[in-house]
DNA sequence: GTTTGCATGTAAACGGTTACATGATTGG
DNA sequence: CCAATCATGTAACCGTTTACATGCAAAC
């Protein structure tokens, strides 16, 4: 999804700053299906508002710069739903793991171990936070989607502890 | 992963043409964690000669351009498996159609359901020609890889499957 | 005392995609 | 007859990332 169309959705959710809507993005709500930082935020956030799908009003600070308080206006929430229901792009998912995977025949059968043991930790570490924010209450939308997200990384890890010992055995078993 | 990595990695299973690259990365074995087009591809390949990671041997063909075949060189090999030895990049997830159920409830409920429908079947059509490529015999990377995906698309569509009503009860019940 | 959080923005660079150009052959 | 396969390449464009500029306050 586009810079452009996540800040809309964002917005569609409550006013927010440039600066907020970085930060929706790296929750676990969102971050594991879409991304966004500052440089192209900012810029998305402009044009936006020139074309009057969003306004702004801008709170003054001392010694910071203003806040500047964006709204989705009716005009955007047409436009963020229409392009919500033309054909949507496809998923897009690279994962350089895996790929480096492909060639555990090529590299030392230690590192191969330290790939492997280091993906299960990070992918443990998401889930856990996944799980957490099951607690708290949410729009049946964000559960939807955690509850997705959590599906798949379960049945990865599941994957990696079960099959781990195999690919280890087809590492290099020396070498630089 | 870069272009100019998928390009080496390739090449370590044989000698290929741009051309034979671009469908090695379109197969299962790999377009669901790594892409590359032509545009990336070319450019990639002659940069690597330069570099000489690459050697090139041109078949004259009639009425067709030469085919140029790559091969990997010694030097090409060491730079491969260091750039897998350095730290990965992190996996990269982006879903349009995750994202839009966030706004499951902005959206009318036939549409929703729609996507739904759209989404499943596009899923188990992958399922199902991973499962095919199953049956062939794979370096053991390839089955590892292949194992990986399918244990997610699984999941997924077990999850979609199960909570697919729920969702659809979120939508907005009629019209645009 | 250093890091983190708050807060905005720009410019250059990067990596990649899309569309175009060319064109014969084979299969449906 | 049209689509797909084979085969290479370029140029324009696009969205994004990275680095920079600025700077206080609070927390550790």
């Amino acid at each position: 999804m586009d810079v452009r169309t996540i800040c809309l959705g964002i917005l569609t959710r409550g006013d927010a700053t440039g600066y907020e809507i970085k930060k929706t993005v790296e929750e676990d709500g969102h971050r594991h299906f879409a991304e966004a930082s500052f440089g192209s935020i900012y810029p998305a956030l402009n044009r936006l508002t020139e074309e009057g799908l969003v306004s702004v009003r801008a709170e003054a600070q001392e010694k910071r710069p203003d806040r500047k308080v964006h709204t989705i206006t009716r005009a955007g929430r047409r436009a963020f739903v229409a392009s919500l229901m033309e054909p949507l792009p496809e998923d897009r998912h690279r994962s350089p793991f895996v790929f480096a995977m492909l060639f555990a025949d090529l590299l030392p059968k230690d590192h191969v171990s330290r790939m492997l043991g280091a993906y299960i930790a990070h992918t443990e570490e998401k889930l856990s936070r996944l799980q957490q924010a099951d607690a708290k209450p949410r729009r049946e939308g964000e559960r939807f989607a955690d509850g997705l997200v959590t599906a798949a990384y379960a049945a990865v890890l599941d994957y990696l502890r079960i099959q781990r010992a195999k690919i280890e055995t087809t590492a290099a078993q020396a070498a630089e």
